[in-house]
Formats: C-alpha cells, structure tokens, sequence
DNA sequence: AAGGAAGTACGAAGATTTTCGTTGACAATA
DNA sequence: TATTGTCAACGAAAATCTTCGTACTTCCTT
C-alpha cells in the first residue's frame, strides 16, 4: 500500500478526516477527544483506525513524540472533491445541475446560501473563459 | 426488516437501482443483461443482490410470472436526494455552496450546464417564495 | 416421457469495515 | 524504586458486503 494512489475514505475514516482537518495535526487522544463529543467510541478504535489509515497513506504520522501526531495527507480539498466526484459519477452520471436539483430539494436553503451559490456559478465562469 | 424506513443502498445495490430506474420493472436476466454491459457479474450473483433487497425494502417483485418482476420501491429522485443529502452532511456539513464548489472543480462544465443551473437556482427561488 | 433450459432459493466463502481487549513499553510521581 | 497512568501494537471478533456454486423446480421440446 501507501501508493500515491489517493483512495477514498470509509465512512469512519471520513470522520477522523474532519476532525484533522479542523483541529490540524493531532494525537490519538486528541481525535478521540473530539469524536467523542458525537459518538460513543473507544480510544483504541480510534488509534486502530489511525494505524489503518497511516498504512493505506491516508495520513501520516510523525513518532517524534511518545504520542504520535497525525496529519491528513491530502488537503481537504482534494478529498472532498473526490467525495463528490464519486457521488457525481455514482449516482447522478456526471451531471452536475441534476446533483444541485437533488441537494437543494426538500431543503431549506438561505437566501444568502443562494446568493452564494449564484456568486459561484459568476465566479467559476469568468475563470473559466 | 422492510420497515417503512428508505435504507441507503450500497455501491452494488446502487448499480441495480440505476438498472430498474431507466428499464423499469425488470426480471433478474434483464438487469443482469443491462449489468454485463459494465461489468462482468454472475447471474446468480445479481439474483442474490435482489433478494436482499427485496427483503431490505428497497425493491419489491412481483411474482405473477415463473421470471418475478423487480421494481424499485422508491422513486429514483427521493433515493437520489437521499444519497446526495447524505454526502452533504457528512462531508460538507450541509453547506450546499461547498458542495457545489467541489463538483464544479477540476471539471470541464460546459457553458449550457452552467445556465442550467442558474436557471435552477432561479427556480428555487421562486417556489420558495 | 426424457432431457435440457431457465428460474429461484440457500448457504457459504472471501473481502472489507468497525470495534475492542490485551499486552508490553515508557514515563511521571509518591 | 514501586505504582499508576498514558500510549502504541497486535490480534481478533463481529458486522456488512460481494460473489458464486449447488440443488431443486418448472417449463418447453423432442
């Protein structure tokens, strides 16, 4: 393992993902600490995950400390998009207005988030060109 | 099982559904045939999957005839907004602009797709008035 | 009626994911 | 220094998903 080879993330992988994305390199304890608020897992579960996720290049870890800090390998970014992409491809055949269709339905969307994703369509246009 | 509770299909089940939403009702051979396309599966393989999900709820079958009739129990849009609602908040804490951002990235969009979804948004807008 | 074709049911193996318990190393402290 | 707490490593159980092989049934064709 360990290619270069980004793959996607569990859905249990996902969400130590989130938490080293928000809080930055963190420890075991750290990620354990703030999946705990949510959910009810052990902390060897969480390191056990860590191990897995260090082994297929997930993250990557550094053992200068007694307790090892762990960081994600690709940026948020990066996996979010492939989250979606996937998703996209799955499920709505690489069509992106019937993926919005289905994410704005039954769905109270903001005024402002509306708004926002106009911005987007005028921004992703003009860069495009 | 079969409560009244629409389960998230699995990637497999997923590629059935699509079957059975663009075929229609269709016969195990069908959706196998439809499948080989693809993929290379056994029948009894694809048999099984519908068996599951027939006892899952996420299709029924009709029994009528010696070939049953499978039928998805959902219509594709609720399964759809389902999945994607699903990514939304597990990956990108139910912010739909940040959804879009992703799927629109590193993507050729074409400039009819674009105003597709301006005009979406228009839409939405105004039913949501 | 015999034989093959087309179906369903069932069990089960393999792969992957999720979750911990246990063990042993280290370190802080009483 | 003996005890207690913190941590990584490992193995493994349990749950879920994926894939088929085998057996049994039913129908159609000689």
């Amino acid at each position: 393992m360990n290619k270069e080879a980004p793959q996607k993330p569990t859905a249990s992988e996902l969400e130590i993902l989130r938490v080293l994305w928000s809080r930055g390199p963190s420890t075991v304890r750290e990620v354990h600490e703030a999946l705990s608020e949510k959910k009810d897992l052990g902390y060897t579960t969480v390191l056990k995950l860590l191990q897995i996720m260090t082994a297929k290049g997930t993250v990557r870890r550094d053992e200068g400390q007694r307790a090892h800090v762990y960081e994600a390998c690709q940026p948020a970014t990066e996996t979010k998009r492939q989250l979606v992409g996937d998703v996209l491809q799955r499920v709505f055949e690489g069509s992106a207005s019937d993926l919005m269709i289905h994410a704005l339905e039954g769905r109270k969307t903001s005024k402002k988030e509306l708004e926002e994703l106009r911005r987007l369509l005028d921004e992703y246009e003009r860069r495009a060109r």
